[in-house]
RNA sequence: GGGCCGGUAGCUCAGGGGUAGAGCAAAUGACUCUUAAUCAUUAGGUCGAGGGUUCGAAUCCCUCCCGGCUCACCA
């Protein structure tokens, strides 16, 4: 960044040498709070039970926001990672060193301070200051106190202004950590085992999406950032870990808008034994505990709807809504030209490079997809589009496969696992044909190494894929991804 | 990528052909219970960038950059 020499930091630079001159350390490092803001607010509590006015003197700390110089009196207000507290500096209680130091500081200065918490005569809870420490100088000046900082593309870039000006955005933060927490105890309590796999990878598979491509010079070859866990995991389930989830960011490089980003999380799941219907339970009642744990209640808002979390969810054969909703029966209409012309001939703009699977998805998602509020279960799906899918038992040309939608958005994607190696093959080979015939769509890729282990055995399996950030928006009722990731992707200036 | 909206002081925003504005923040001064403290004074600008029209452009036109919403794409 280029040295912007304007007036205020200017001042602050001075204040800077000024520190220095006094032999002051604007940076140190040997102050160790007892309390932070909320612990003086309990401290005071205590004391006034017992009738007392003022508590023993305790070390507090904190980015000040505020300074209010009323002469011979300095009311400062510090903010810490819990809350804010105010100090109280009157020129007859501090020392020496604090008199010539208070001068120096600046709203957006680190402070560290030293003195009893009691009440103001205005019933203020307040630390009155026998001395303050000066714990890191800021050079630069902080957003509006009272407006805080509106402006999106500063909020997005300078996050760290974003935290320290709009409470909201660190709650989200700590509310984030919440979710993820109780996620993952959900899971442990279920007896999945937590683990890690590749990032980098040689195919891009478990996926239909673009990855990005990297390069690994001691191995002189192309790696690529996943897509999904799913292979990963499987994996790890034929080598006997019966129950495995990874939550972990995968990485798609496509559009970006407020429902997704280049980077995002996700919680992928595999149970031994169990089948989609399985699934199904467990996902709701994953949903249900979180949200109880975090927000206490079965009903959330999202925007203008009340979301029920309550189990069951609506339960919606695919099939049948479609024909529905669209007059269209999959399993009637396996031509491409002629779903083309009847998605055509309903006003669906339809490109021409497109497969059969590729319509199919687009058709589900205009015609079913945004009225699915409540959280529902969109199932069995055409075999066609699920190349990781289990066949029904009832019909082969469908699959046991589930999507959970939620607000209209795609929060989930299940099935019970295809653990038959040589249909996996003929799939996987399906799709690469179909990737040569329609060189713009994305399809799985064939992944040799996977198929080898499949050949060596999975148990009967089930499976979900989770989108975190999604989660995390509709419990934290915010409409865009970008205010649950803290540093979603931009443009560079 | 298309459409619409926006980018003016550190921040929040006015101003839409005729000398660049306010509040907060900053500086100086007054004030020992303020909390959006108050009062007085001062300073602060490449009006996103570049081109054009005009006697004169923050303002009108064109191109570009950045962002938001939306449609398309993308599971």
């Amino acid at each position: 960044m280029e040295p912007e020499i304007n007036a205020i930091i200017k001042s602050r630079l001075k204040k800077l040498e000024i520190l220095y001159e006094k032999g002051i350390d604007p940076y140190p490092t040997d102050f160790k709070p007892t309390h932070n803001t909320k612990a003086c607010l309990e401290l005071l509590c205590d004391i006034e039970k017992k009738g007392l006015e003022k508590s023993e003197v305790i070390y507090s700390a904190g980015r000040i926001t505020a300074i209010r110089k009323m002469g011979k009196a300095i009311f400062i207000d510090i903010l810490d990672e819990v809350g804010k507290i105010q100090l109280l500096a009157r020129n007859n209680t501090i020392d020496e060193e604090t008199n010539e130091l208070i001068e120096l500081l600046d709203i957006g200065d680190w402070a560290g301070v030293i003195g009893p918490v009691f009440r103001t005569r205005r019933n203020e809870p307040t630390i009155q200051v026998n001395s303050i420490k000066l714990l890191s100088k800021s050079l630069k000046p902080l957003p509006e106190k009272w407006h805080g900082l509106k402006n999106v593309e500063t909020r997005y870039r300078q996050r760290y202004l974003d935290l320290i000006a709009n409470t909201e955005i660190r709650e989200i933060v700590k509310q984030r950590d919440n979710i993820i927490f109780e996620l993952r105890k959900f899971m442990k309590e279920k007896g999945f085992t937590e683990v890690e796999t590749p990032i980098l990878v040689p195919i891009p598979a478990g996926a239909m999406a673009n990855p990005f491509k990297t390069y690994h010079n001691a191995l002189d070859r192309e790696l690529f950032l996943r897509i999904a866990t799913e292979l990963y995991l499987k994996r790890m389930v034929v080598g006997g870990i019966e129950r495995v989830f990874e939550i972990g960011r995968l990485f798609r490089n496509e559009g970006i808008d407020s429902n997704h980003n280049p980077e995002f999380t996700t919680m992928e799941s595999y149970e031994a034994y169990a089948d989609y219907n399985d699934v199904m339970e467990m996902v709701e009642n994953l949903f249900e505990q979180i949200i109880l744990n975090v927000k206490g209640t079965h009903e959330i808002q999202y925007g203008d709807n009340k979301l029920n979390f309550k189990p069951p969810w609506t339960r919606l054969n695919l099939r049948e809504t479609l024909k529905d909703k669209s007059g269209i029966d999959f399993n009637l209409c396996g031509d491409v030209d002629e779903l083309k012309d009847k998605m055509s001939k309903m006003g669906i703009e339809v490109r021409n490079q497109l497969t059969w699977s590729g319509l199919m998805d687009k058709l589900i998602s205009e015609k079913i997809e945004p009225d699915l509020i409540q959280p529902t279960f969109l199932t069995d799906y055409p075999r066609e589009m699920s190349p990781l899918a289990k066949p029904s038992k009832e019909n082969p040309n469908i699959v046991e496969r589930f999507e959970g939608f939620i607000a209209g958005m795609e929060v989930c994607n299940a099935f019970t696992e295809l653990n038959d190696p040589i249909d996996q093959r003929a799939r996987f080979e399906n799709q690469e044909k179909m990737r040569e015939e329609f060189p713009e769509e994305e399809g799985d890729r064939l992944d040799e190494d996977f198929l080898i282990a499949l050949e060596h055995g999975m148990p009967p399996t089930g499976g979900v894929g989770i989108g975190i950030d999604r989660m995390v928006m509709l419990i934290l009722n915010q409409p865009s991804i970008r205010e649950v990731i803290t540093f979603p992707q931009l443009r560079s200036l």
